[in-house]
DNA sequence: ACCTGAACACCGTTCAAGT
DNA sequence: ACCTGAACACCGTTCAAGT
């Protein structure tokens, strides 16, 4: 996860991602909504969800939209920014759902929420390494910082702390959506460990390509991460 | 990391990836090398060190090796197949330093290896999520699974301790590998930051993006981890 | 058994132009 | 300010054919 290609954005509308959630443009509700910033990467998500993404395409994108394929480039610099755009779409973050957890449910809670907001769009997880820190991520990342620190772990422990969790929970996610095979898939996978089971004779006998307990898996590691982050 | 479309090659050539290193040619060895598997792979890795994921492309591969496009489809089954290749080939496992080491330097030393060997080639972060269970990749896990049987983690707990761990340490190394940014880059993610520090006060404050010591917060984080998973 | 070139059905993006 | 089509320089892969 990346600042690559930060954010400045090279051309035209000087609306950077950060301000445009606010700026509604309040004079002329135009009848038809034409092409916006919005609408292209709502229909990003879209074509994303349903073809994954190879399916990403600018024409199918401009197609989805009834517009010329060349029309989506004035709104958005090229295909690297659809993809950051999406990305970010998909990870708002509502809060924490009552007042008054303890710190340590609290980040449960969003780290979990992180994990689920992603495997929902699975194609996330494969976007994850190349693209920039978006606003909501950000958020989420200022978020966590700040109730780590308001748990009483120190400020020089702070960033170690995120990064161990952000790996952990980037990790998990990336690995639980990649395993996420169709049955076919899954079948095949089994015999083939099978066939080899004398070259790899422990994990093959502890089944570890087929262990399905995932969200126990990742309640649990992340449970030991805690316990050592934990402020003495 | 998945095994999407799992072993079974399709094509022609039934030697598949998990005989051919042991079964060498050693009839005949034929004065020009020409086209095979293997010297497919090192161009492809080459290709990919010197030009990144996206400067891997079946023609560029050919030409490097002089050789036809459609030439390479001999001995592959398409662009997928260079990307499984490539990636398993850059994660071979020589094995501990030297005998005698309690079972939690072992691990360290091969978590630390492993991170090691694919920041050496910074695409494999971007392939992982993507591609199939190598045979590399299997050996590693299977070793790391006898590791921590012998050490006394109990049987039930071993794959949830092999999973906490593969995905600290893919996390991180994914992670990693993603901010290694250019100098440039690098100013421009502080200034942006900094641009929008009121809107993420604490991140900024405590230079969250800017943290340097990677291997140090790495080895940390595997620590805390490590505590978690020792058997009481 | 191994290699090849032509051809197909796509891509992302530049550019010059329209309104 | 916003949208467009034609054109360019690429892609991966099928196929029918060569040796």
């Amino acid at each position: 996860m990346a600042a690559k290609r930060s954010g400045a954005r090279g051309k035209r509308p000087q609306r950077t991602s950060e301000t445009s959630e606010w700026l509604q443009p309040l004079h002329e509700p135009r009848s038809e909504p034409s092409l916006s910033r919005e609408r292209i990467v709502a229909a990003a998500v879209e074509l994303l969800d349903a073809q994954g993404v190879d399916g990403l395409t600018m024409r199918r994108l401009a197609d989805r939209l009834g517009s010329g394929v060349m029309s989506l480039y004035w709104h958005v610099d090229n295909k690297e920014d659809v993809f950051d755009l999406a990305l970010d779409s998909v990870l708002e973050y509502r809060g924490p759902p009552q007042i008054a957890q303890d710190w340590r449910g609290e980040v449960v809670h969003m780290l979990e929420d992180w994990r689920a907001s992603m495997l929902r769009h699975p194609w996330s997880t494969l976007l994850l390494p190349r693209r920039a820190l978006g606003p909501n991520i950000l958020s989420r990342l200022e978020l966590l910082s700040k109730t780590l620190s308001r748990a009483g772990v120190a400020d020089a422990d702070v960033n170690v702390a995120i990064w161990s969790l952000w790996n952990y929970v980037m990790g998990a996610t990336i690995t639980r959506a990649s395993f996420d095979l169709s049955d076919d898939d899954r079948a095949a996978a089994q015999q083939r460990l099978t066939r080899l089971s004398e070259r790899y004779p422990t994990i093959e006998r502890s089944r570890l390509l087929l262990d399905n307990d995932w969200d126990g898996a990742f309640r649990k590691g992340l449970g030991f991460l805690l316990d050592g982050l934990s402020p003495r």
